[in-house]
DNA sequence: CATGAATGAGTATTCATTCAT
DNA sequence: AATGAATGAATACTCATTCAT
């Protein structure tokens, strides 16, 4: 997303490198008690050489929503239209969103934190993406239940039951923690689907054949 | 909790006011983003006159904090103490804990994003308190791991499960929603429970039989 | 117009005089090129103090505008209305422009300079009040033409001619300077009244007929 | 006027450009409320770039002044010297200025507001040539007198009247106005001469002869 | 010729807090 | 018990200018 003509080539790197940093500040301070000098003071640049780089502070959160918006929502949707059972496609979308946030927690605080200082534009922007993704765990629950895999339930608050034990995992994870993404997913998936399920269903290997689907996507 | 030495009998109300309110805001704008000047405004007050009663904008938050933990440790370490089987206290203290969230929205708002404004001994005293709530929920769950009602599993791990289903409740609930604590409480406790239960393990009427130990309690 | 609730006796003092600085200020420097510091320094304090008397730049600038076209809108309507011959109330208006000029000569500066500076709704109402005033001096012209005084000229070419006469006085004139108001109106007005007269029309003893009026109305 | 030795011959026709495009923006806005960066952006050359061709900001300013003053004053000194009566020379005074005024209105409002952002010998030298400027007309009247066709006034009041009157057009001429410098000529002349001749003279065919005179030059 | 990158002082404005009254 | 007034540092952001390439 270059700014007006003409950019060097180093210029979107050391864009990134700030947001990088920006997100780290945001992330352990908050967005509102962070200032731009303190961003400018670790990103080693001045407060002019630094507007240069971002525009302006809400810019940089504007970013950091995208870099976790971006990549959630592509996944999402690419699993969601996956031509496997509802299951194993909410399986599957539990470990990436879990991935996504072991990988970038700090980004994630910030996301969880701070998307209430969004104006504007920015604002509707993230609210009907964060909506679209709420859809898309909603109609694989639906999917799941009309599939008999899952009891009827209010999908509402299935999405909701879902969204809490994933999204709630930003408060208390450490990079480099000892439960990775996978380990976690299994986890939540366990007792969510426990609950969910319909007394016929039966799970069986299910973390086998997310296994075997992510080598061949892989492979 | 009167600060200096000689404050009439109407200082302790209005005090507990201005947090009421200062709560309201520090949830919908953020701590850092709202101002005494704010404050001062929806107390009608002028910002000497605030700053009789609340000393700093941080003592404000230390407050919020203390009506949010204060309560939850009490009943917490109460429930704890009880002499029922350990399944049916955690359904207690889920409830307890979805009832203090429904009922003080705002608080718990403040309560789970502004505690990283807290500095020194607030803070200490704040992390020791959460850890004081973690580790009682920790040790039911191993009491129910021991009297074979739950599988054995990492503790740590089904704490946090327990606690990121409770906890992020708040980011999406409304004040007079559409669901009460009792009800979040049995839902959320039937997917927990159902994936936490040993396989020979059945619930039966808990439900019920939280109902009549509050009566009880009550009556 | 004072601010929210309650200010102190001395506020509204203080307050025109903090105007009265920026407005020489203004006038010598332009109101882009003068700083909100510089005001706080001639004014003797801090920039906190400053805003607390002046909410923003921009309403200094507002303030020093109505300094100027309250009285000079309040004085033209009040002339225009007088039962008296359209030449006698041209010359009363002249006199009354020209010593708002000399007696608020950086007021005047500030008014013909930096009105551009004024944005949205300020701007607006500023607009519509030069355009008022034109329009009484317009309106004086055409019935001077219609009584037979004036020759039938552009009335509008007529009156940007007694406008430029008399706005542009600011540009030269000096505090306390050799020429005062009656005098410049007297010169002025000789000059563009022999240019507009009809070739039977007589001024006759117009300057003296201002003189008792004035006198009469003071009296 | 190139600055450091050895530029190419495109230099001086992009370096008027820049000042033409600066004259336009600084009208607009003010000389102090205009960007380098805005200047840049209309020339389509970024920051860099425009410094090789301008030097500085205040050099924009400089030009600008000089874009004025220097036909002005090549003219004025020029039809002061003509042996022509004094009454006809400050009427081709009159109408050579204001087809100055209409042909570069931009430019006249920055001379007009923004002469006091120079400093220095840039101030210094505008001041010398503003009021050589002024002595012209000054004198002029003073001839006229000398030869009877105005009366005696004082002759300083009589260039304000003057330049009142037409440097004050800037205000409210549009380009492409109804009005073009002849015809305000005409008319601002006939004012100011009604107004300052004496009882004997009869301005008779003026405007024709300047008209007869305008001819020769150009024929 | 022209650029992209950098600077650092400067912009208007807001902040939490204090204190004499 | 409460106020109006004041502070001074901090806020996000813009400025004219420079310079290596």
């Amino acid at each position: 997303m270059p700014r007006p003509p003409g950019h060097g080539p180093g210029y979107e790197i050391k864009r990134q490198e700030i947001i990088d940093q920006a997100a780290r500040l945001f992330a352990k301070q908050g967005y509102a008690a962070t200032g731009i000098a303190e961003i400018g003071q670790v990103a080693g640049l001045a407060k002019g050489a630094l507007y240069y780089y971002i525009g302006s502070k809400e810019n940089l959160l504007v970013e950091i929503q995208n870099r976790v918006l971006n990549p959630l929502l592509t996944a999402a949707r690419r699993i969601a239209a996956l031509d496997e059972d509802p299951v194993l496609r909410l399986r599957l979308l539990s470990q990436t969103l879990l991935e996504l946030i072991l990988a970038r927690l700090d980004h994630i605080w910030v996301y969880e934190h701070d998307y209430r200082h969004l104006r504007g534009a920015n604002r509707t922007r993230l609210l009907r993406q964060r909506h679209e993704f709420e859809k898309i765990v909603r109609e694989l629950l639906v999917e799941a239940m009309e599939s008999g895999a899952f009891r009827k339930m209010d999908a509402r608050l299935a999405m909701l039951q879902f969204l809490n034990m994933h999204n709630h995992t930003y408060q208390w994870a450490k990079p480099g923690g000892e439960w990775d993404a996978e380990f976690l997913s299994r986890e939540y998936c366990a007792t969510l689907i426990s609950g969910f399920r319909s007394p016929s269903y039966d799970a069986g290997d299910l973390d086998e054949r997310v296994r075997r689907f992510r080598e061949r996507e892989q492979g």
